[in-house]
Parts: C-alpha cells; structure tokens; sequence
DNA sequence: AGTTTTTTTAAACGTTCGTTTAATATTTGA
DNA sequence: TCAAATATTAAACGAACGTTTAAAAAAACT
C-alpha cells in the first residue's frame, strides 16, 4: 500500500479510538498522519470510507481466525482453548482497531451498519454451528449463539475497552495481568462455566 | 427536575447511543428534544456538560448498586448472584445509558476523563475488597480486580453492546433470550468458572 | 525522451458546528 | 399586584466541518 495511504489508516486507527470517529476531525488527522488534507478523501472516499476499511479490516482478521480455529478438528474445549489462545493476542496486538469496532457496532448509521452485520451474521454462524449445536446436542437445548457469543466476547473484550481508563485508575502495569496463560485462564473459565451448567441440577455454592 | 431539562437529557442519551456523541448535533438533539437550541447549554453549560450528566447519572447507579449487594452478608457466591440479579435488570432498564458510557469509556477527552476514573476506581475498589480478597484468602493469591473484574462486567455487558447489531441480524426476537432466570444463568456461568480454576491442578475438559 | 497515470498540493466551496447574546415570556415569591 | 427570578426565544457569532476543484509535482510506462 502507498505510504501516505497506510499512515492515513494507521493515524486514524488511533485517532478514532482516543477521540471517537464523530469527534475527529480531518484537519486534525492529516496532520497528525503528515499528509494533505485532500489525501483521505482521494484513498478512501470520504470520512465514512475510512471507518469502513477499519471495521472490515479488523472484522476479516477476527473471522479468519474464528473459521480457523472453532471449524477444525476437536471438541469444543479443544476449539475454544484454541480459539482464545489466538484471538487474544490477535485483538491485543490490534487494540486501537479494536476499540474503534466495539465504540462504532451499536451506532446505526445505514451506510456502515451492512458492513457489520455482515460480518457479525458470518461469526455467529460459526459459533452457532461449532460451539452451540454440539453443546446442545450433548443436553437439552437452552443456549444460543446470541445468548453464549456475547458472555464469550465479553469475557475477553471488556478488558480492552476498560484498559484506557484503568490505565488512569491503576498504579501499577497492566499488561502483568496478561501472562502467557491468560488465554488459557479465560478458556478455562469460560469452559467450567458452561459445563457447569450444563451439569448441574442444583445450585452451585453455598 | 424542569420537564424541558428532562426531555433534553431523555433525548441525549437516545441520541448519543444511536449516532454517537461526536456525531450527534445539538439543533437535531433540541428539536428531537422539542426545545430551542439555547436550552441544552442554559441547562447543562455545554455539550460536554450534557455527556457528563449522564455518565454521573448511570454510574452513580451502577455505583449504589454494587456497594449495596456486595458489601452486605454472604459469601462470594451469594454476593455476585446478589448483585447480577439487580444490575442486569438495571442496564437492561437503562441500555442507552450503558451504550453511551460504554462507547465513551475509552476515549481520552481530559475534561471528562476524570469523571469516569473517579467513579471506575470506587468500583474497582468494591471488587477488589468483596471479591478478589476473599477468593485469595481462600486460595493463593493470583486474581486481580483488574483481572477478574472486566471478565465479570464483560459477561453481562457485551450482549447489550452488540444487540443493536443483532437486532439487524437475528430473525426473530431477542428479548426472549433474556429470560427470568437469565441472571442466575450468567452468575452461574461465572461462579463455576472462577471456582473451576481455583480448586483444579489439571486441566477442564477432554 | 516524451506521454500518461498517479500522487500531492493549496485554496475555496457551502454547510454545520457549539456557543453566546439580548430581548421576551413565564413563573415565583413577597 | 408588582418586583425578582427563571425559562424560552430568535438571531447571530466565529470556527471548524467534510468535500471538491484545478493545478502542480512525481512516478510509471512506452
């Protein structure tokens, strides 16, 4: 890719993700990227296009690595430890673009939203066919894609949006927290949970 | 409070959920709202002023909730079932709030950083106290507020993110999915998962 | 080398932005 | 009832917005 292109991605990337896509401006983003004014609209159309490349550019990345990891062989501990352990690593070494989707999926603009639905409808089908069937098929049926993705995102999402702000809360590192086996952490949470309530009749504790 | 203030704040909320703050503008917010332009500032001091009224707002909810059902009588299990039993419904009750704080949360803004940190860091302190401290004192120390508590939150809060996106996605309704015991279900989840990883030495599953 | 295509520039377009002002209407309280 | 405080209005402020244009510079190609 052309170099003022590519600084024009990556500044507002960063841009859209300290400041919110609504509250940037051009002006301000070309400077900061070191290029004319006039370049973002020649690479990318508009202020919209650019938002759209940053959603699908993320968006592919994450579902590439879901239809990796979740359709190939083995069982569902299998796949989701498999899973976590890339997509952990995928979304913190893309954390700017990652702030950028989560702050932009609820808005609905109707020029961006069939970008993201497309992709969601794509993930969720993968979830539901490699991780809700199988569960289901094993117990009675009670868990949906649209009920177990979320819980699952959210349990490695929430971090990373909260981050910038612990990063003002908390004294010391964060990164501590994510050791090696922090994928590995929130797989096994994550999978004790569901099988503990698929298990059980009665209440769990006290 | 004046029913003009009200409409203003009931209608910046919908409206910084829906389009996002940067891109919502105060004449389309004031005739959404009913009023004349002037009445957003005269009532609020400024834009920023509206947006930082409703994170004190919900925050300040999401706050008084959490001191009440975590620092009352009960073990961990009791507390956190306690609590997602009263705060689901309250951000279910509240989703454009949620939405509004959640996609402002990352961003960088100075002047309402601090509100956010002030109220972040009280709750982070009422895990860390209820939660985290007595888990390590049962067992070794190795879970964080940092840690544990964007897991927990992250579980509850990403399906009211992505729902405006779901909505666009799934057939049928999704209120369903939200059923009665829906809160005991997530706090199920949770509580197997953290007493999963505390009590094994091997590995979950296969 | 000369020609075509692509990239970059400076300037201006019209529009919308958040905010302020000063005058008017309404409500409040004595 | 009349003065004081509060609420509401229309209009305007300068600044910033996203976008477009036309010319110049650079790169690619023949």
């Amino acid at each position: 890719m052309i170099a003022s292109k590519q600084r024009i991605l990556e500044t507002g990337v960063i841009m859209f993700a300290r400041k919110g896509y609504g509250s940037t401006g051009l002006r301000d983003l070309a400077e900061q990227a070191g290029v004319n004014l006039a370049m973002v609209n020649y690479f990318f159309g508009s202020k919209k296009g650019l938002l759209k490349v940053i959603l699908d550019t993320f968006l592919s990345g994450y579902h590439d690595i879901a239809q990796q990891e979740l359709t190939s062989d083995g069982d569902i501990d299998t796949k989701v430890r498999r899973f976590m352990n890339r997509i952990i690593p995928y979304i913190r070494a893309n954390k700017d673009y990652f702030i950028v989707v989560l702050t932009e999926l609820p808005h609905d603009d109707p020029e961006i939203i069939e970008h993201k639905a497309s992709w969601i409808r794509k993930i969720v089908d993968l979830v539901q066919d490699e991780i809700c069937t199988p569960l289901s098929a094993a117990k009675e049926q009670k868990i949906t894609p649209y009920l177990i993705g979320p819980v699952m995102i959210g349990m490695i999402a929430m971090r990373f949006l909260v981050e910038p702000i612990f990063a003002k809360v908390k004294p010391v590192d964060l990164e501590v927290d994510i050791h090696d086996g922090y994928p590995d952490l929130i797989a096994d949470i994550f999978l004790y949970g569901i099988h503990g309530i698929q298990s059980r009749e009665g209440e769990v504790g006290q």
